[in-house]
DNA sequence: GCGACAG
DNA sequence: ATCTTGTCGC
């Protein structure tokens, strides 16, 4: 079995199926600590012109799952393009391995965009994660594009109470290393989570879901990725790109 | 052993 | 994540 893992992982990393469906919990520790390697989050001076959001629909019970990326013109936020893909999964929910359900419908989804946004944001964490590479993360290493991560709920780490005007944020900690920022997106509301994921600093990914917020708690580009999911969801729009 | 636990 | 009406508070 010891032999399965260590193929069966180098295999994983550059299948293009990425056949993630078949890893065990202790397989994809493996390569989460392995991918955590590659990831770059050190700051730059990023020029956006279009900035995407991805998210994830899905009926209780259901292997069948419903990925899409929507491009928004930035700093307008005006929807500019998307793409969306059903498909299935049955690698089991289980916090901190997210990204083992989500990522290869993402990617493809990423595949079929006719224009890449230029950052990335996806519902998840970024580095805010046990092993620092949560889904935005993940999705960034693997696909090379710059990312990061904005969740409604924290996975890991600590942090103060940030102030309760929009734009109050505090450091999400993990020991002593900045994991994260608690970003008030709307007053007196709670707290969204970002961390950068790829190609992208913790100042960038804070500046970045600044210009963000629109009039919800949700930054836009989660916000609109949700809703587009959804309809997909419920049969309201097709598969495919434009 | 106990509590926590993205979507 | 998804299923759902009303209700509390600014």
């Amino acid at each position: 079995m010891f032999v399965r893992g260590i193929i069966g992982i180098l295999f994983a990393e550059i299948d293009v199926m990425e056949n993630y469906d078949t890893l065990s919990i202790p397989e994809a520790t493996i390569l989460q600590n392995e991918l955590r390697k590659r990831v770059d989050i050190s700051e730059r001076e990023l020029s956006i012109r279009c900035i995407g959001g991805a998210d994830i629909s899905l009926n209780l019970y259901s292997s069948t799952i419903y990925a899409g990326i929507i491009l928004l013109s930035f700093p307008a936020l005006q929807p500019m393009g998307w793409s969306l893909v059903k498909a299935e999964t049955h690698f089991p929910y289980v916090p901190g391995y997210l990204a083992f359900r989500e990522v290869p419908a993402l990617t493809e989804a990423w595949k079929r965009l006719a224009i890449k946004p230029d950052v990335l944001i996806v519902d998840g964490h970024g580095i805010a994660h046990p092993r620092r590479l949560g889904i935005a993360a993940h999705f960034g290493v693997e696909t090379g594009q710059p990312s990061m991560g904005c969740a409604k709920k924290l996975l890991t780490g600590k942090y103060s109470e940030p102030g309760l005007l929009v734009g109050d944020h505090s450091p999400i900690m993990a020991g002593t290393e900045q994991i994260g920022y608690a970003f008030r997106s709307k007053s007196k509301t709670a707290p969204v989570f970002v961390s950068p994921g790829h190609l992208l600093g913790m100042e960038n990914s804070l500046q970045i879901i600044r210009q963000c917020v629109g009039k919800y708690r949700i930054p836009e580009p989660t916000r609109l990725a949700h809703e587009l999911v959804n309809r997909f969801r419920r049969g309201e729009l097709p598969e495919g790109a434009g």
